[in-house]
DNA sequence: ACGAGGTCCTGCGAGC
DNA sequence: TGCTCGCAGGACCTCG
């Protein structure tokens, strides 16, 4: 799914389309997406509201209404969110969630092939409550190393399963995960409570400078994800071991092997950099 | 508390 | 060519 630079890379593309525009005609194609809030109050809850920001928590998408309520889109695994200004297609439309009309001919599209991507709709309790009990965000400028380290080696999980724990730390999904432990040089096996602190101290740093980077790329499209404008993102080539199982790798040839023993999540690593040293 | 595994969905590519 | 199978960027749940 986008992670935190693809629906970064989104919320960047859509705030300027969607800032200050009243929402009219909202259609709701696929009902299966909802959770806690039936179509009925999600449409009129939406319809003829004006949107006062659009932002990015974690993964997921923040529609802040003048309302106060909030509207929040997480893509997950396909989930695409989009504003067209020109007539949509019927193949536009195959996979369309929901529409919601802007003015001036453009219209959003929340569209999700599989649709396991979820729509809340939250008050400023519910929205506080949420966004409190998730981790923060690794690209604040307050998000240091202390608080990294603190809130990994509370763990003795795999570190890469611990760093993809939305509760721990906001953001970080597979592709990120597995790249910043190849960065890092870290085992994604070892315990997150046995990191020592020369690695976590570079584990810190490589997390957040592939998420930079892959912001700066537009993130990452293998298959489905695009940017709010529609178009691929382009990390994918500066990739170094997601997707690459068999290839040398970047460091020392040694072929990337991929294994599922984590979560049963792909983990792709380089057995030789990436040695175990505890 | 932890790990394992199932669940929600559809599409695609590999292999036969 | 056409079929079945396993897998896919996520997160939630239950069970033992």
């Amino acid at each position: 799914m986008p992670e935190l630079p693809e629906v970064e890379t989104i919320v960047r593309d859509l705030a300027p389309q969607l800032t200050g525009h009243t929402l009219k005609n909202p259609r709701l194609l696929k009902t299966d997406v909802l959770r806690k809030v039936s179509r009925k109050r999600l449409l009129a809850s939406l319809n003829g509201h004006r949107v006062a920001s659009v932002r990015r928590r974690a993964k997921h998408a923040v529609f802040e209404l003048d309302s106060g309520l909030r509207m929040v889109i997480q893509p997950r695994m396909t989930g695409v969110l989009t504003v067209y200004r020109r007539r949509l297609t019927q193949e536009d439309r195959k996979y369309a969630v929901l529409l919601l009309s802007l003015g001036g001919g453009a219209t959003f599209m929340y569209r999700d092939v599989r649709r396991l991507g979820t729509i809340w709709l939250l008050d400023e309790r519910q929205w506080h409550a949420y966004t409190d009990s998730i981790g923060p965000e690794p690209l604040e400028d307050d998000f240091d190393v202390q608080q990294f380290a603190k809130r990994m080696s509370g763990s003795r999980q795999a570190i890469k399963k611990v760093l993809m724990d939305q509760k721990r730390i906001a953001g970080v999904g597979n592709i990120y995960a597995n790249e910043a432990l190849f960065r890092a040089r870290v085992d994604p096996s070892r315990p997150a409570n046995r990191l020592r602190q020369d690695e976590l101290v570079r584990l810190y740093g490589e997390v957040r400078s592939v998420l930079l980077e892959a912001i700066e790329a537009n993130g990452t499209t293998i298959r489905d994800y695009r940017t709010g404008t529609d178009e691929s993102g382009s990390f994918q080539s500066l990739l170094q071991v997601y997707g690459r199982t068999g290839e040398p790798c970047v460091r020392c040839a040694t072929r990337l092997v991929t294994t599922h023993d984590i979560d049963g999540r792909a983990t792709t690593f380089c057995w030789r950099c990436q040695d175990r040293s505890d």
